[in-house]
RNA sequence: GGGCUCGUGGUCUAGCGGUAUGACGUCGCCCUUACACGGCGGAGGUCGCCGGUUCGAAUCCGGCCGGGCCCA
């Protein structure tokens, strides 16, 4: 059967344009494509592939990192399709929190405090929904086979009812609590927040000495002496012996506070004597708790002092450690000031240092042995990224506070009884609601009051984001859905600790079981010059910029080859221009491969017998299962990397060079080599699909009249281990006698004259190395006429060292002072040392200089082959 | 200070027990009927340093030095 591809009248070669244009040929197919090709089918029969996307934050622009992110996601979600699976590729949008806040002050040149909160979050919720509009256009652009069937947005009430029905049931089973407790506190955004979203900055400050009743002490935090509660030593600190016992008046205030003794006090620092007070730090928590402390607030949520200050009520913390100071010197009690550096814990969206305040706030107990129990049963990609995991859960010390004092999030669905202040909860049919617009429908269940208080505290993000993989199975509250666990979890390991590590904390608590059965970490995306992107260093590149210049595909040729799998990966732009360059020599196959089918079809039924034609098939069976090993264990770089190499180097360099001269005659076995390019281009093609989408299909298309990502991922075996090694062997000749052409200065298309090859066994090469060459060629088995000089000899160290282990050395030298004869045909057998050793095979090869007689001509040796050269005249 | 990671030609990168992979750059030759956005070839590395294991180490072990990330 001969088939010839579909051409409209006009040759294929034709329509092929010179040169790649990536603009046009993306614009056609994002305008051919249809989302429903990559909806997941919930009645397909089909295995199913349930990927748990990253839904980014909305800032309305997609960065690299994300894109770095996203085409991980991409590329095996193509190859899954591909594989068989029936894949979904959610899309969400995390909505809520702070960076929205604060971007809508900034617009509108308001404060939250301004309009109501009600108008405050229609400002929140439309900049969001112009940011996600400007967003889905990148991911679009980039050829993402987003499943916009699927996609959610965490402010929607369809999905925050999710969230507060999670919340419901975790309360009901006793994971969620109210309690007062130290807290982080961000006094600008006057919002607790979790240690996740601690961010820790270098800063200097002053270490004040000071008379504390007659007891020197040393802090970092004057401001705080009204929160002071306690002064601890070291128990065995013989300059403090005599305090054990007794309490002490603090300066300026003149409360009474007792002297603690604790092991954890560092006599070297400062005085050794340490004032406790609540809460400077976390380790004041953990004094507090330890030797039961009193409570003093000494300043609010607004990060101002309070009344307990007396005279400094009402000024911020910096003012009042000022003012404190400076009383202290009037009062001749500051006796020195040292500069130190310190860690300060800052809020990581807005920077201002945290301070600890004790605050009624709502909490997730951290039960460490189930996250980890389940965090075992995921596989990591890499595998170590599991230590991050593992580190963080250990050392985990108080629960997750989940509540936040702000507007736009999700609203805890919680009123309060004003009577008996009895906690009441909305019926789980009534959610989504928001306590402060509505009230319970019924009176309080203890004591029948009808006024309540709602819950004006809102939940963290996080909170929303950690259901990802629950929303997008269908959770409903009652069971683990049908479809969960997830397959897959694709983030960066920026977010280990966070959405992981709440992730994991819902589903089993949620469902018992763990969220997906694999998780694969990206790495950073850093600049050209190494450091992490940002601003203040100019070195930040967005794909919009990469897009316009190189395409699409060239950007996702980087991500999958810029680094291995999960490390960091530097932006560079040769690799970009890199994967431009691959494309255009891919196109340049195709164009070539087009014209040669054009001339007569393909005939997909003719046998393969040439040499040459073999040999590819094998190269190509060889190629496609290590690009498939690749693919199943995310090993991107490794699988476009060989994709490439056999494109390259294999196809072009070597076999397209050597059938050249083949395909330009009639001869039948043309017909075979056809079939070859045909069988090999239609594999890359197939291979590159899940890479470069838009360059696959336009290759593709031109061919088959069909689209690439439709068709089943390449399982084409060949097996003919003889080629596969002489074939080697054939293009090795060639490119030998190539580069003697080259360094005798003759051109590569010169005639040669005549070319003898002495091959142990018959080679039958369909002329392929005579065309190549130019020149007449004679394979021949019999052996060369030829003098040989020994001048080198070549040790196999893998083959020596295991036979003589110490001895090796020994062996060598003594092979090394063998006579030519006993080089070229070895005695079994060899005296070592004063015994007799047995020769192993292959142990060593001789070098050869070749002379004829005094006749010029020049010889090649390759390997066990000689090749002699007999030029033109 | 702890954990995790990395240190390979000018730059970036693969390898992770048997004499070093590729890309970009650089130099030379070649416009050979797919491709000069190409082909062929060359130069360039004591694989951070010091020890150890081994017949043999970039590769394993120990120590040191230096980056990065996360956390105290």
């Amino acid at each position: 059967m001969i088939s010839r591809p579909m051409t409209c009248g006009m040759e294929l070669s034709d329509q092929l344009p010179k040169t790649y244009e990536f603009a046009k040929v993306e614009e056609r197919w994002q305008n051919r494509w249809r989302d429903e090709d990559f909806y997941f089918d919930r009645n397909s029969k089909k295995p199913h592939f349930i990927i748990d996307t990253p839904p980014p934050y909305p800032t309305g622009n997609f960065h690299v990192g994300n894109a770095l992110n996203w085409c991980y996601i991409d590329f095996f979600a193509r190859y899954k399709r591909m594989r068989g699976f029936n894949v979904m590729f959610p899309q969400g949008w995390d909505c809520h929190g702070l960076p929205t806040e604060v971007k809508v002050e900034e617009i509108n040149n308001i404060t939250k405090n301004d309009v109501s909160r009600e108008e405050f979050r229609r400002m929140c919720r439309e900049l969001t929904i112009k940011n996600i509009g400007q967003m889905r256009q990148t991911l679009r652009r980039m050829a993402f086979s987003v499943d916009w069937s699927n996609e959610y947005i965490t402010m929607q009430p369809e999905y925050f009812k999710k969230t507060q029905l999670s919340f419901l049931r975790m309360l009901k089973s006793g994971y969620i609590y109210q309690s007062e407790h130290p807290v982080n506190f961000c006094t600008r955004c006057e919002t607790a927040i979790a240690f996740a979203e601690v961010a820790y900055d270098e800063r200097d400050t002053r270490l004040n000495y000071f008379d504390f009743d007659s007891v020197e002490i040393a802090t970092t935090r004057p401001e705080l002496l009204a929160a002071c509660v306690a002064v601890a030593v070291h128990p065995d600190d013989t300059r403090y012996q005599k305090l054990k016992g007794k309490t002490l008046k603090v300066p300026i205030f003149g409360h009474l506070v007792p002297v603690v003794r604790d092991e954890a006090v560092d006599p070297a620092f400062g005085s050794g004597a340490v004032m406790i007070c609540t809460f400077g730090d976390k380790q004041d928590v953990h004094w507090w708790k330890q030797h039961n402390l009193a409570l003093r607030k000494a300043i609010d949520r607004q990060g101002k002092m309070t009344a307990l200050a007396q005279k400094y009520e009402g000024m911020t913390a910096a003012n009042c450690r000022k003012a404190i100071l400076s009383d202290m010197e009037e009062k001749k009690i500051l006796r020195k000031q040292e500069a130190l550096g310190q860690r300060v814990g800052t809020c990581w969206r807005c920077k201002t240092p945290i301070e600890i305040l004790s605050e009624r706030q709502w909490f997730i107990k951290i039960k460490p042995d189930e996250i980890l129990d389940a965090a075992h049963q995921i596989t990591w990609y890499p595998e170590h990224m599991l230590r991050r995991m593992e580190n963080w859960v250990e050392q985990m010390e108080w629960d997750w506070c989940i509540s936040r004092q702000r507007i736009f999030a999700t609203p805890i669905p919680v009123w309060f009884c004003k009577k008996c202040n009895e906690m009441v909860v909305p019926d789980e049919n009534d959610l989504p609601v928001d306590p402060t617009l509505t009230k319970p429908e019924q009176a309080c269940p203890k004591c029948g009051g009808k006024e309540f208080a709602a819950e004006k505290d809102v939940l963290d993000t996080w909170m929303d984001s950690s259901i990802s993989v629950l929303y997008v199975t269908g959770w409903d509250g009652h069971s683990s859905p049908e479809i969960f666990p997830a397959q897959i979890r694709p983030q960066g390991h920026d977010i280990i600790r966070t959405w992981a590590f709440y992730t994991i904390l819902r589903s089993v608590a949620l469902t018992g079981n763990r969220p997906w059965d694999q998780i694969l970490i990206n790495g950073m995306v850093l600049g050209q010059d190494g450091f992490k992107m940002s601003k203040s260093r100019g070195n930040i590149i967005v794909p919009e910029d990469i897009l316009c210049k190189y395409g699409a595909d060239s950007l996702r040729q980087w991500a999958a080859m810029g680094a291995t799998t999960g490390s960091d990966i530097m932006f560079n732009w040769n690799d970009v221009v890199a994967a431009s360059r691959f494309q255009t020599k891919m196109w340049n196959i195709a164009r070539f491969v087009l014209l040669q089918l054009d001339k007569e079809g393909i005939e997909k039924n003719v046998p393969v017998t040439s040499l040459a034609d073999r040999w590819l098939l094998t190269r190509l069976s060889n190629i496609i299962g290590k690009v498939t090993d690749a693919m199943e264990q995310y090993q991107f770089d490794v699988a476009l990397k060989a994709i490439r190499e056999f494109a390259w180097d294999i196809l072009a360099d070597n076999y397209i060079e050597l059938v050249k001269g083949r395909l330009y005659t009639k001869d039948a076995s043309r017909r075979s080599a056809c079939l070859v390019l045909y069988t090999a281009y239609d594999a890359i093609c197939r291979m590159l699909a899940p890479f470069t989408p838009y360059f696959a299909e336009e290759c593709y298309f031109y061919i088959n009249k069909t689209s690439v990502h439709k068709q089943p991922w390449v399982t084409f075996t060949y097996d003919d281990p003889q080629a596969y090694v002489e074939g080697d062997l054939l293009v090795k000749i060639v490119g030998d006698v190539r580069k003697y052409k080259h360094d005798s200065g003759l051109a590569l298309n010169a005639p040669l004259g005549r070319v003898t090859i002495y091959a142990p066994h018959t080679i039958e090469d369909a002329g392929d190395a005579a065309r190549t060459l130019n020149a007449d060629v004679f394979w021949r088995t019999d052996t060369a006429k030829l003098d040989r000089i020994v001048t080198d000899i070549e040790f196999n160290r893998s083959v020596v060292g295991p036979a003589f282990r110490k001895k090796a050395p020994a062996f060598m030298n003594a092979i090394r002072v063998l006579s030519p004869q006993e080089l070229v045909n070895p005695p079994k057998l060899i005296t070592l040392e004063g015994t007799e050793v047995l020769v192993p095979d292959h142990a060593f090869t001789p070098k050869f200089s070749y002379m004829e007689g005094g006749a010029k001509v020049d010889v090649i040796s390759v390997g066990d082959v000689i090749v002699t050269i007999q030029k033109t005249a």
